[in-house]
Parts: C-alpha cells; structure tokens; sequence
RNA sequence: GCCGACGUAGCUCAACGGCAGAGCAGCGGUUUUGUAAACCGCCGGUUGUGGGUUCGAUUCCCUCCGUCGGCUCCA
C-alpha cells in the first residue's frame, strides 16, 4: 500500500471519493464485514473501513486478537448477508442526534469522527443501513447485499487509530472483491505468485544473498550476488559519465558537528548509528549529500565551474526501525547511485531535465517505463510561497522540457524542496516509488556554499540530488522479483552453462568456456557427473539464459546446441557464429531472452 | 517502536505432553547418458535463546533474538 491509499483511507469518511462500480462494491463489502464482526462480537466498535486498491479494509476495537478461524466464520456471515440480498438505504440527521445515538450504541470512534466534521450547517451527517447494520458512511453504496462480487477475506493486521501512534491500535481485516470471479481468481493468483517471486526466496535459491541475525537487515553479497551488483553498477556509473558526472567517495564515519551543519542531528538522529569516542561523538553517515557540501568547499569555485556534477555510492548506514525493515526493500545498509549536482540558479531547469533523461535512459535496458509525479509543497513547510512557486515551477518546467507527462502528488514534497518522485510498474501490476529527483536550496545556505560569478560577485549555488536506481539493495530486490530471478542474460550472473554429455567432451566443453569468455561471456562448465538431463533442469531452476549442450555431433563440427531458459532450442550451431551473437546481445545489453 | 503470526536437518515440511521423521540438497559408489530429476548407500538435529510448569516439553507458559503481515516511519 502506498502512501496515497493511506491518505485516501484516513479521509475516506470526508470524502465523497470512490465512485467507481467497483469502489462501491469494496466499499460495501466493508459495511457488510463491519455488520458481521458486530454480530460475532456486539461489544466491537467501528473505526473506519474504505475501499483501497484492489480491495477493501474495516478497523476495529476488539475484546480478544483475531484468528484465522475468525476470518472464516466472518467470512460466512458475509456470504449469508450477500444470500439474503439486504437493500443499502441512506439517511441523514443533524450533528446531535446522530452524536447521541452513536453514543448509545458504544460507537465513540465515530462520535470523532464527526466532531471533526467542519462545523457548519452544510455538512450533512449521512448513514447507510443494510439489515441491522447502520454504519456512518458518505457512501456511495451498491443498490444492496446481493451486487457484492466474488470477495475473500485476506489477513488481519494491527492499525493505530488514525494512523497516530499515540492512538490506541485496533485490528484491520483485509479483504478483496471483484466483479467477476475470474478477476477474483486472477487477483488472488497475483498474490501467489508475489509469494513465489519474493526476493526473499530467490535470493537463498539462487545464491545471491543471505540476511544473518548477526547483522539484522543488513545484506551479506554472495559471489553471485556480487556479479549482478558490479554490472548495475558499471551500468548506472556509463549513465553518469555519459551525464558529465565525476565519481567521488565519501567517509562512512562523520563527526558530529557536520550533522549539525546539515540538521541531520536535530532532524533525523533517531535514524542514525551514533558513535561515541572518548572526547566526540559521530555518526554513521545515513545519507552522502553533506560530505559532497565539503568536497565543494575545498577550493573557491567559479560560475565557470558549474554545474558540477558528483557521483558518489558510498555505504550508508540508517538506523531504521525493527518493524520497518523488509528483505532488501528496507534494509540497514545500503548503497545509492547517488547524485548531486551543485549549480547556478539559471541551471536547475536544464540540470533536472537532464536527470530525467538520465532516469530514462539508465531503466531502458530493464524494460521499465518511468512515470513521473511532481510532489508540491506540504503543510509543514520552510521557506515562502514564492519560493515554492518558483521552486515547483521549474521542476514542472524541467518536466515539460523533457517532454514528460506528469501527475501532480499536492503535498507530497518534502519539508525543504519539492521532488519529483519516478515510479515504475514491475511484471505483476505493482507500483514501485524508485527515483526521486529534488532542487535544493536549503542545504547549500546552510554550508554556506558560493561561486564567483562573472561580475565578480558571490552567488550561492543550488544542489540538485538524485538517486536513479534509489539503492542498489532495493533495485535489486525489485528487479529480481520483477523478473522471477530470470534476469536478461546482460545481468546474468551466469551467462552461459556449457553441458557436456559425457565426460569425454569435458575437454571440448572447456574450449568452448574458453572461447565465451575470451568473448566477455561469463561462461561455466557443469563437469558433474550427472545425466544431461539433471544438469539442464538445474540449469533452468538457476534461470542460466543460455545452456550449450555438447556431445560428440558438435565437438566433431566445432558447433555448439543451445537452448535458452525459455525452452527454445537449436542444434549444430557453428561455435564461433554463437559465441558472437551471444557476446552482442549482452554488449548490447538487450532485454532477452524473455519468456514469451 | 506497536498489533498479530511464525521459528524443527542447508531447503521444503511432518510429529503437537511419552524413542524427532521424510523428500530434496550434501558425501561415497555405480552409471557416460542428446535438451526439465539415473540407481544404491551414508551423513546430517541440544527442535532460535534463556527460564518456568511437569515424572517427562519440539509440544504448555514467560523472556529475549530473528523473520513475516500490517501500522507508524521513510529528514
């Protein structure tokens, strides 16, 4: 769930909102949950229960934890209600009486709810009723019970009320419907399949990575592991040179004066390794920006010298929160291809409309479409109206110049700079935030950065940072899932298995390794003495992009049989006519072989 | 950090108050094979940790650690 959903969801009850057929039927599938938890347990109250992607929710207060077998009988209270096809009528009433009577049905949670309802006479408190059941609601609703689609309870989770964590936590139950059963099915076979892909897995099954309690959510690289990480890393460093990017690297232990220079120490120390020697205090470095600030201040810099642009991936530390981390999603350690371009005001336009192409260009070669949001100003905010006009106008300039549609996320920026944030959808429907780019003008005041200008003068310079990837961590537990480990043949850790049928062709098999790495293929042998058989369904669980099969018809004609994971084959292909399509398509980079 | 669930061999899982088991993987041997699993044998465990209840705990209770689903956070 992004942060949108959660958005929608807390202002679910204030906002008219969902008026698709189908956001009715989730948002009706809630009423009826709600109807029947009530009937299991008549002392529950009712948080709030809307419709999200995909499905729907309903918070409550509980006497007791919910099982699984209580998901099952609230599942059946919900199919005898959708049997008995009960109408949903709406009614309204004043502010009082509907206070009073929610009051005398034990349901404070709403009783809030519309207290913070604006006070003026135009606020209409409205109510919908099926059966029994009434519930606060601005609607709409399906005519009644019976229009509910196919719908399965999914799982139940802890819920702060109101999302405040001061607030007491009630139980959420998730659920999902559809119109049709077949969309239903395929929704739940998503959410299998997500199972099946977890990078989690992949990563123990195809030897990538391993996550030890020794270091929680920090990842240990395995050898194959370590290949994918070095390619994306040439790859993303060829976009930054090609950008006019030099590469710079900084401390990973930073004494605590420049923290408080950049605010990190006042703003963000909860999420930082603080270190404490005997006559100072430092912190491991959880972002890069505030060194690159010092790299800038060695010499004087003139107008002349910008923008100057500066790559650094270094290791970054966040002392993130038990319960946040995931897997590579959220992890304690991680590297970004990060990015910081300091220069003058007149050169954010061009200068972000660069990382834009930057951004395109580095997805290309995994097959992604970047889409874009411009996140504006927020409530809690430093600095004027006009400099967040200006501000956010030249992002969306930038975005214009680039010739990129854009939606707009109103309050999504963050509290110093607005950002465009870059999404990416992977194989299975799901929306992934990855690049973030933002214009900065609060960290070089606060380094007190400037350039000669061509008058003579001092200007300061505005900081443009990025990280097209995010993290090399995260990258690459998306993409693994995004492929299902079957990782085009560029980033293959092994590109091509060579499988000799008996052991009399190991020496054959040996020269054609030799020649696909003379050709900057990264080629093994499976010399085991297993069957062919066995060795290409190994092969095929690794997700190998190309197997060679060789046996005495192609040791004899120096030719080699490949198949490819997709299960397409051909035999007799002449070794070296192989050896060179192979080694371009990788160059290349070419999104293959794909699985139809 | 909070709510809930989970933790048994490298992996996937079984046993659920009474001798801890299977498949795969690994190792040894046999087999030398033409496109998704050859055959035989062997090894493998202080049931995450510490404590409690019990004649007896993998099983029940508590602590801690870790993981998972969410919430919160993601300057």
């Amino acid at each position: 769930m992004d942060g949108d959903e959660v958005r929608s969801a807390a202002s679910d009850l204030l906002d008219a909102g969902a008026h698709e057929p189908l956001d009715a039927m989730r948002h009706s599938a809630a009423h009826v949950m709600a109807a029947t938890v009530l009937e299991l347990f008549p002392e529950a109250r009712l948080g709030i229960g809307p419709a999200i992607r995909d499905g729907f929710y309903y918070d409550f207060d509980l006497p007791r934890p919910l099982t699984p077998a209580d998901l099952e009988s609230i599942e059946k209270g919900m199919q005898a209600q959708v049997a008995a096809d009960l109408p949903f009528e709406r009614y309204e009433q004043d502010r009082d009486t509907a206070v009073g009577e929610l009051e005398a049905a034990n349901q404070g949670l709403k009783v809030e709810i519309i207290r913070d309802l604006p006070a003026d006479d135009a606020t209409v408190i409205s109510f919908y009723r099926h059966g029994s059941f009434t519930d606060l609601c601005r609607g709409p609703h399906v005519a009644s019970t019976g229009k509910l689609g196919p719908f399965k309870l999914l799982n139940t989770a802890g819920a702060y009320w109101r999302g405040d964590e001061t607030r007491p936590m009630l139980q959420r139950i998730y659920g999902t419907v559809w119109d049709t059963q077949d969309a239903l099915d395929q929704h739940l076979w998503r959410l299998e399949e997500a199972k099946k892909r977890d990078h989690r897995k992949l990563g123990r099954d195809l030897d990538l990575f391993s996550f030890h309690p020794e270091s929680p959510a920090a990842p240990f690289w395995h050898p194959k592991g370590m290949v994918l990480w070095r390619e994306l890393e040439r790859w993303s460093l060829e976009v930054r040179q090609d950008g006019g990017f030099d590469e710079v690297r900084t401390p990973a232990v930073v004494r605590r004066e420049l923290w408080e220079t950049s605010g990190h120490w006042d703003l963000y120390q909860d999420n930082m390794f603080v270190l404490d020697d005997s006559d100072h205090q430092s912190g491991l470095k959880p972002m890069n920006c505030p060194e690159s600030m010092l790299i800038y201040k060695t010499q004087l810099r003139s107008y002349r010298d910008l923008p100057m642009r500066l790559a650094d991936y270094s290791w970054l530390f966040r002392r993130e929160r038990t319960g946040a981390l995931a897997g590579m999603f959220r992890v304690r350690q991680l590297t970004q291809d990060d990015s910081h371009v300091l220069c003058r005001d007149d050169q954010v336009i061009d200068e972000v409309n660069l990382a834009l192409t930057l951004v395109r260009r580095q997805y290309a070669p995994f097959g992604f479409q970047p889409r874009f949001k411009l996140a504006t100003r927020p409530a809690k905010k430093l600095g004027t109206d006009e400099f967040w006009d200006m501000a956010e106008g030249k992002l969306a300039e930038a975005l214009k110049a680039a010739d990129t549609p854009y939606e707009i996320d109103a309050g999504g920026g963050a509290f110093y700079a607005p950002k465009i944030d870059v999404f990416l959808d992977d194989a299975l429907g799901r929306e992934w935030q990855m690049a973030t780019i933002q214009a900065d003008y609060q960290l070089p005041q606060r380094f007190d950065l400037e350039y000669r200008t061509a008058e003579g003068g001092f200007e300061r310079p505005v900081v443009i940072h990025y990280a097209i990837y995010g993290s090399f961590e995260r990258w690459i537990g998306v993409i693994t899932e995004h492929f299902a480990g079957a990782f085009p043949a560029w980033l293959a850790p092994v590109q091509a298995l060579v499988i000799p049928i008996a052991d009399r062709h190991l020496e054959y098999a040996a020269e054609v390794q030799a020649a696909l790495r003379q050709a900057g293929v990264r080629a093994e042998v499976d010399d085991r003495s297993e069957r062919m058989q066995a060795k290409v369904r190994d092969a095929q669980g690794q997700q190998v992009p190309v197997m060679l099969v060789v046996g005495d018809r192609d040791a004899e004609a120096r030719a080699v049989s490949p198949r490819l994971r997709t299960g397409e084959q051909s035999q007799g292909v002449p070794l070296d006519e192989f050896v060179t399509e192979l080694a371009g398509r990788i160059q290349r980079r070419e999104l293959w072989p794909l699985a139809e």
